[in-house]
DNA sequence: TCCCAGGATCAAG
DNA sequence: CTTGATCATGGG
């Protein structure tokens, strides 16, 4: 008796240096707990993201081969098996999520004499900047990030996307869960939230913003055209959005690449390195940084928040 | 037990 | 416009 053996529709394309504006170092890219949206999976030498495509959940691993400045990306990817999606659109979606047309020679150039800052240029070379693609996602993983350990709060998206997103299939026989939608979670009670996510105190404020999202109170699509500014504004109108959580939504969301949002860390470092200690206030720090490094200001963010981290720059330190 | 985690809000000074 | 307490929750 014959058996047909299903043979599991994978496609696979590569990326070369050539698609790749500069230097890339995929790993460090995706491992630098950036607030977009939940963490890719590693699993051995590839990185596993889930998402949605046009409608079409899509399933995909990227491994990188050979170095940060002469390599190819390898790029694995299933559906559902019924659905299909094209392969430029998910190529130009992992360019996007991936900031592979950012100029990165350019950023390094136009800061070699910047000191404090070039010197991260080494170590970090080929770190970029991830976009999220999904603007709620983003925002409500911004939220997630306050006061919380990027490992925890990537916990608690896990654990939105299990109870409250929709499950999909995959042709390989596994399945996994979107991120919900503001339907999803606007019909729940902060207590419901906090009991199934232990998201605490902030299930508060993503329940107000699904519902506001869901009544067209809110619209997150016309602010990545808004200017910097006006976008902010209107940003801190939101309970439980401050300045910090603001610009992670603008610098990783909504593609602001002035945006710089300052944490401890960021606050620590650049008051230290620039600010010779002065006390100044977070908000004070970030308009600084977009006033001095424009367009770049979240790149620098990105590279002086792991050169900080990698070199133990703690509280107690001091910068001499 | 206290402190911290890529903060935000509110009330007082 | 600054400072301090409070907010949930898990881990060191």
């Amino acid at each position: 008796m014959m058996q047909i053996i299903p043979r599991s529709p994978m496609c696979e394309f590569n990326f070369t240096e050539d698609d790749v504006n500069g230097p890339l170092n995929l790993q460090d890219t995706i491992l630098s707990a950036q607030t977009s949206e939940p963490e890719w999976v590693k699993n051995g030498q590839k990185y596993e993201n889930i998402q949605e495509l046009n409608g079409t959940p899509v399933k995909y691993s990227v491994s990188q081969k050979g170095s940060v400045d002469h390599f190819t990306i390898s790029v694995q990817y299933i559906t559902s098996g019924s659905d299909t999606v094209s392969q430029k659109d998910l190529k130009s979606r992992l360019e996007q999520a991936l900031g592979l047309s950012d100029d990165l020679t350019m950023f390094y150039k136009a800061f070699s004499s910047d000191k404090p800052l070039s010197s991260t240029f080494t170590s970090l070379r080929g770190l970029r900047l991830m976009r999220g693609t999904n603007l709620y996602e983003s925002l409500i993983c911004s939220i997630l990030s306050q006061n919380n350990s990027a490992k925890r709060w990537n916990g608690i998206a896990r654990l939105l996307m299990k109870h409250y997103g929709r499950q999909v299939q995959f042709s390989d026989g596994t399945s996994s869960f979107l991120f919900p939608t503001p339907q999803d979670i606007a019909r729940l009670t902060p207590r419901q939230l906090q009991r199934t996510t232990s998201m605490g105190y902030r299930a508060k404020s993503v329940i107000t913003v699904s519902r506001m999202i869901l009544n067209k109170d809110l619209d997150l699509e016309p602010l990545i055209n808004h200017t910097y500014e006006d976008a902010m504004d209107a940003l801190l109108e939101l309970y439980g959005v401050g300045p910090k959580v603001a610009d992670c939504f603008l610098l990783y969301g909504a593609g602001h690449l002035r945006a710089a949002p300052v944490d401890v860390w960021i606050h620590r470092i650049v008051t230290g390195l620039y600010f010779r200690r002065r006390k100044v206030s977070r908000p004070t720090t970030a308009l600084f940084l977009r006033n001095r490094f424009g367009n770049w200001a979240g790149y620098v963010q990105l590279y002086l928040f792991h050169y900080a981290r990698r070199v133990g720059f703690g509280k107690k330190d001091r910068v001499t």
